[in-house]
DNA sequence: ACCGACGGGACCGCCCGTTGTT
DNA sequence: AACAACGGGCGGTCCCGTCGGT
């Protein structure tokens, strides 16, 4: 990688870090420059404003969670391991974030709200990603017949990653992990006495 | 009501909204002025700074959730028709909002994650009562028999209102309720085969 | 008196000591609410602007300080007494003040320098009043042959009135009257030298 | 001299002038935009705030005022020749003066008597500077017998500061240099008569 | 005769983005 | 490829003054 490419990928990592626990409007180019150890024009030189900056910044937040999701799904190969994994990838995220500010997409789903549409859209797209993978995971277990198959896919998606943001969420505005660890033995749970045939 | 205090009372409902959707740092007192017709010297009259004005807006939000979570319970004596009472106010509050922009209390906590220390211990409080109501509602249920003994009140109180938050704010990204209605519909299976003794 | 003149009199005391403190662009409208305790309308019922409470504040300042001068030269007939009265008239201003801020001519001649027209014709009045004051009481000792006639006493009058003012605010910048003791002395020693017969 | 260098340099001799006339609370930022000829951002970018930019103006201010000092009194080697250069300062200070508004030291010390403290303390420091200065030119003259050994340095010193400042505060009211002329010519006298062994 | 409430504007400081320079 | 310097505008806050009420 030469090195232009190693500060815009340097850039993107600390604004990541900035826009999750700020927000867009809460982090202005400043806090930027001093994350990045950078002054204004040698962010403008490889992002052309705040909010192209931080669309890609956020995409590189939600790779950066698919990579450790991924990671937490290696090896596992029944659909309730994975499912399990999914489950703990979240407790991970509280517990060792490899970005500080809790889930990214949640947090822009939320403050994007108003304002931003392109943020918004890709908030979406995260979103969807995340529910679409998790109902996968179930559906592929059911035809494999690792998961009862009266189970809904979609709906148990939903719940799973409904319950595990929400857990998020309050965990971290507690400061405090036992929520995530509530909701996570409700998921076991559920695993385990709805799923498994 | 004084004229004074209606209109401190009309900026604080129109506040509220703004910053509902807009969020703190989101916000400008220009959007403010604009949404309740008053100029600055009026608001500043009333509040002494825009975060005074947030801090109250906030408790109008709060004081305005729960009077419709108590309108809710109104009436309803049974612990698991409170219960489920509980759970239909998330969908009326997805529905009929009576403040646009999702739950001020999640909102509150995920924009505050950073900066704002006061709105943040705010949210903590309003997150505390939240949680301690649901638990008192199962509680009392368990005390007069009619909610299985066996349930982990604090438990079911942080999986119904993390399940439901997340349902809410996912569901309001998406611009559609079915979310959120799978989620009910799994608290209500929950509250129908795990709680009714 | 009345109870409406009584109000602008305590009203003009109080906005005295404040402009006299902070200048006319220093102090605010809220100060003089505070000092005063009257809220706006009530200032304004009795004066028509900031600007013409300043100017008939100044004018209440002035006549402060001509009474504590007339107050001083009373009963000395000799006009070296009286002279010598003049001095310990700006000796008493700066140990026991009547209004806070020095003297409220020089003030007003260094503020005004740039803007107020009117409260620089004001400042310029009074301060032509104090040497025409000072003038004459050594002219008139002139006549009556207890000062030299030689002396020119519009210089003379200039050279007290100018150490005088020039010490008291030195004084006033250090908090120590050492500076306006030191040009007394200069100022008794030219009285009795240059002056006495 | 570098180009930033420069521009430093240019904000700080025009704002020095804006602050002399105008105050420290009657010079906006605006004021100081239009003497300069730059926008905020190129302002903000040198000085951190309107105080900073103030604090160095003023110190500006007094090094200008010290140069011409210096000027006055190279080549002056007899310490009544110097003393004379001393009240010539205070002449050409009104006729010619580098900074428009007069005395920096004595605007500031009048002006920041309430409010600005750092301010205050730029002035005192100067005018004890000053003070020093003439004192220590008497002084080194009594050494060297040029000066008579029974002069008090100190006194003498804050005569003739305090009876120039005056005098230059009171020709500046009337626009009219008669005043400083008429003092001048009182301490012309004095070291005449007063000081010369 | 005075207070409470509000309008509208000016204030300082920070913002995002651009440009000359290296 | 990056920095230093600057433009222009918006941010929240405070300002002076007015007007309805009492």
């Amino acid at each position: 990688m030469e090195r232009s490419e190693r500060t815009r990928e340097h850039i993107l990592q600390r604004a990541a870090g900035v826009f999750n626990r700020q927000g867009f409007s809460g982090a202005s180019m400043a806090d930027i420059m001093e994350a990045t150890g950078l002054q204004k024009g040698g962010i403008y030189w490889h992002f052309g404003s705040k909010e192209q900056l931080a669309l890609e910044a956020f995409d590189y937040a939600v790779d950066q969670a698919n990579a450790q999701l991924a990671a937490a799904l290696e090896h596992r190969t029944h659909a309730l391991d994975r499912l399990s994994a999914v489950v703990e990838a979240f407790v991970e995220h509280l517990a060792n974030p490899r970005l500080p500010g809790g889930c990214a997409v949640m947090n822009t789903a939320i403050e994007s709200d108003d304002g931003n549409v392109a943020l918004r859209e890709r908030a979406r797209a995260a979103m969807v990603d995340l529910l679409r993978a998790v109902e996968g995971i179930i559906a592929e277990g059911q035809e494999r017949g690792e998961i009862r198959a009266e189970a809904d896919a979609r709906q148990t998606a939903t719940v799973v990653v409904a319950s595990a943001e929400g857990a998020l969420a309050i965990s971290r505005l507690f400061g405090d992990h036992t929520p995530m660890d509530q909701v996570v033995t409700h998921l076991r749970w559920v695993i385990d006495t709805q799923l498994r045939p």
